[in-house]
DNA sequence: ATCATTTACCACTTCATCCCACTTTGTACC
DNA sequence: GGTACAAAGTGGGATGAAGTGGTAAATGAT
């Protein structure tokens, strides 16, 4: 498991309908996935795998906390289950492509656990805005 | 298991792909890398097993601090996995090569655990100002 | 029962990956 | 020292997979 590395921008037809880049299927043990939004620029896709995991932080957290019954009921209430259909599409509902205001164009960035789904303008914003800043934690990261 | 030592010039070819020197490629243990880069100047290759812990050096780092999201996606985003072919060669993608100026002529640096892919020009740049400081560390470490 | 919405299937096009062939260099053996 | 063989590096071409668009069928709602 090396994770879900690299950036592919595919098309999203009128359906919803978004490749998923097949070197990120590949890396995936399974073919279930849950996509969800939990920062408002883009939406985040988990493997089957790896949302166990999410799903039982978000158990804990709901439990501390009452507060955070709303706000899990928030994220939870938006998410879906998908899974790639025979040509390794997976299938956005209008409401998540609202909120992330995807369509036409789809930037597809593995994140190492996960993989995001930008809309490109948005993220070009972002890597502006990011630009320099990492060599300082870079040698601690890789040297 | 001695390192990748030793540095070699090959040719990239116009579809990017650069040949991985024989002496890296039996150096290696397995024939999966993660390509990236981190560092403006150079491009890294990691084989399989140190990427490994360089991913959980990654997720550590953003888990402890919101801001490193960004910067983990930035490099990860960049970054490729990568194989080489049955001559032996491995695919630099062109985003890559733009960002550290490669073509033509690649040079290939072996780094102990990791392999470096420089433009020849900008590392012989890199050689003229670093002549002389080595002096200093060099008895704690050879002698 | 009919219509709308969604899900599954089918077909096409393009580009990347794989494969084959050639050149060159280094090595070993005569 | 020369020749031959093998291994490594370089270039180009073909085939299959990956991405994209559309149509048919099934399910559910009005």
């Amino acid at each position: 498991m090396n994770g879900f590395v690299g950036q592919y921008e595919h098309q999203m037809d009128q359906k919803g309908r978004v490749s998923l880049p097949s070197a990120f299927r590949r890396e995936a043990d399974g073919d279930r996935f849950v996509l969800l939004q939990w920062e408002s620029r883009y939406l985040t896709l988990f493997p089957e795998a790896k949302w166990q995991d999410v799903q039982q932080e978000l158990l804990k957290f709901r439990r501390a906390d009452p507060a955070a019954w709303n706000q899990v009921r928030l994220v939870i209430g938006q998410a879906v289950e998908v899974s790639p259909d025979k040509q390794g599409r997976i299938l956005v509902p209008g409401a998540l492509q609202d909120a992330a205001s995807l369509s036409g164009t789809v930037l597809l960035i593995g994140n190492l656990d996960r993989v995001e789904l930008w809309d490109p303008v948005t993220y070009g914003e972002l890597v502006k805005e990011q630009a320099g800043d990492f060599q300082h934690f870079a040698h601690k990261l890789f040297g």
